[in-house]
DNA sequence: TTGAAAGCGCTAACAC
DNA sequence: GTGTTAGCGCTTTCAA
């Protein structure tokens, strides 16, 4: 058995509430008192029960990390990883723990996040990875428990969300390859059911735009973000324009995808077609040529999420967090 | 309010003990009684709350899964996930919950394991990334708290560990070389306070003497897990021996900027010298040339060591859970 | 088959 | 300043 405040009381001859009043540092106390109570449970080597407190406070100081199922799959692996060292560093020097939650595909069995919360008393939650049409998604902002979301553009009284600014990432990454001379750039989106590639849209149009060119949606080539899009997609956009100089990849697993594919095609990457990349995942320093990409500061979303959620917590009101992305050049558009 | 078992007594018009009864699915209770207390408590969307069991249980159905401070250095990273991927999936298959702990550079704080486990309440926990000379370790076993290890073959009344087959995959790799013809092979270690090197030199060695090479320690750099180590490794095993043709490393990374390195050397690999990683690493199949590997099995690495640390739970006792490791074969040793 | 009562370790009115 | 008391939501003897 641990040693409980009761132990204390008794040893300090004084009663449980004193001995959880000097614990927690109440200022009605006898500094006396406190400091003997607090030698004491030194010496005892008393550590709090988080459970018995939880109990009785209705806060259990933990949140919970919930990945939805696509975020698993192959590409995210290196963006989430960060992501989620940046939730648990910030959360713990906060006082929170974090629990891990993830619909897997391998468990048949849909638990809902609000289940978790109640169950766990979660007296928050972190959600990435979720699409615009996951059914969860309402139900979490139905059930007001405070909440934030990662790369989904949402907000209200009990939630708030942290993304990088997908339309200015875009459009930096077009704008580098314009600054570059090409005039007829391509696309690669990710699946339409992510918020990001909405946005990664937008920019990719605007740039265009801005620089006097026409945005052609034929230019544009919808998939989702795994490497093989890259590849259908490249043999897409290629057959319909000959003269396709460049190509925008809406993540780097496109663009690895991409240029596996333009090699297949005869095409010299980046003499006859540039390509950039969006994320800036760990692998893109060694493929051949390295890639330019956009790079997202995944830990910093971490970190940002976990104060976020933790203001919510203490009463403050959903915001919208952006951070700002930043381009890498590296070989694949210049050498 | 969420509601409790107290309110569906009261609606049931019977005791909270029998609520508790039917909930539980004890036996000595009226099948009906206990159908009526199930389809109101159904109807009352009633959540039982984890945290006021697990105060009277003294079982909390969480494990706690910590990552050593090390292992988050860059290229760890594939490698962790997917680890903590399959914890999570067969923790949630038999009821728990897997809270995440870290002892992260960021926070000079020294927060024990065990104060972890007994703040939380810990059921067990499951430690990765822990080096041999790490003061945790024996602090975790002095506690006996339930405890699985990975990649640390320790074993005890409370304590097992999971891990591949570290000689193993090394002779492969080295057969493998010498299948290819190669007599002079140098090996790039990781860093000494790592089990794994020890168990990846003695694979390498055991395959130079089954083949009747002579091992010699100096055709070995001892570095670390890291890019860096593969880069300067290369340079001191090369002006040692200029006629070395190929290279076992223990470790993806080191892999990578082994080749490097030989590039700037000069080499051609596989042509001049051939060169074998470790991990097997996701990005290993998009360098150039893509990296002939031992692959480790890592989510079921995390799904084992799950599997074994609810045993423990259940009273079992500490094993050791070895899995194969598998060879890869790129282009990095044979064209 | 069911219920009353105690208690898990802690906090928080409320009295003294 | 300090102690008494109640109670958080649940499980579990022990009696009935």
């Amino acid at each position: 058995m641990s040693v409980t405040i009761k132990d204390i009381a008794k040893r300090a001859g004084v009663s449980i509430t004193t001995v959880s009043r000097a614990l927690n540092g109440y200022p009605d106390i006898h500094p006396r008192t406190r400091e003997r109570v607090l030698r004491i449970a030194d010496e005892m080597n008393f550590r709090p029960n988080a459970v018995a407190r939880s109990l009785v406070m209705k806060k259990s100081k933990t949140i919970g990390l919930i990945i939805s199922e696509l975020t698993c799959s192959s590409s995210s692996h290196h963006f989430i990883f960060d992501i989620i060292r940046g939730v648990h560093d910030q959360a713990v020097l906060m006082g929170y723990d974090v629990i891990l939650s993830a619909t897997s595909p391998y468990q048949q069995q849909e638990i809902s996040y609000m289940e978790l919360c109640t169950r766990r008393q979660l007296d928050g939650v972190l959600l990435m990875g979720v699409r615009t049409d996951d059914r969860y998604l309402q139900e979490v902002l139905d059930a007001s428990v405070p909440c934030v979301l990662i790369d989904v553009p949402l907000v209200s009284k009990t939630c708030g969300h942290v993304m990088v600014d997908n339309v200015r990432g875009a459009r930096m990454a077009v704008q580098h390859l314009v600054d570059l001379g090409h005039r007829r750039i391509g696309m690669i989106n990710g699946h339409r059911q992510a918020y990001v590639s909405f946005d990664r849209l937008k920019g990719y149009r605007q740039a265009l735009e801005e620089n006097g060119l026409t945005f052609d949606p034929d230019q544009v080539f919808d998939g989702d973000f795994k490497e093989d899009a890259g590849i259908e997609g490249v043999s897409r956009l290629l057959d319909r324009f000959p003269d396709m100089t460049a190509l925008f990849c809406a993540s780097d697993m496109i663009a690895v995808g991409a240029i596996r594919a333009l090699h297949q095609w005869g095409k010299r990457v980046p003499e006859d077609v540039a390509v950039v990349g969006y994320d800036d995942i760990d692998l893109v320093r060694y493929t051949h040529p390295p890639l330019t990409t956009v790079h997202q500061p995944r830990y910093q979303m971490g970190t940002k999420a976990a104060e976020l959620l933790v203001r919510l917590l203490s009463g403050g009101e959903g915001e919208a967090v952006v951070l700002e992305p930043q381009l890498m050049v590296r070989e694949s558009t210049i050498r």
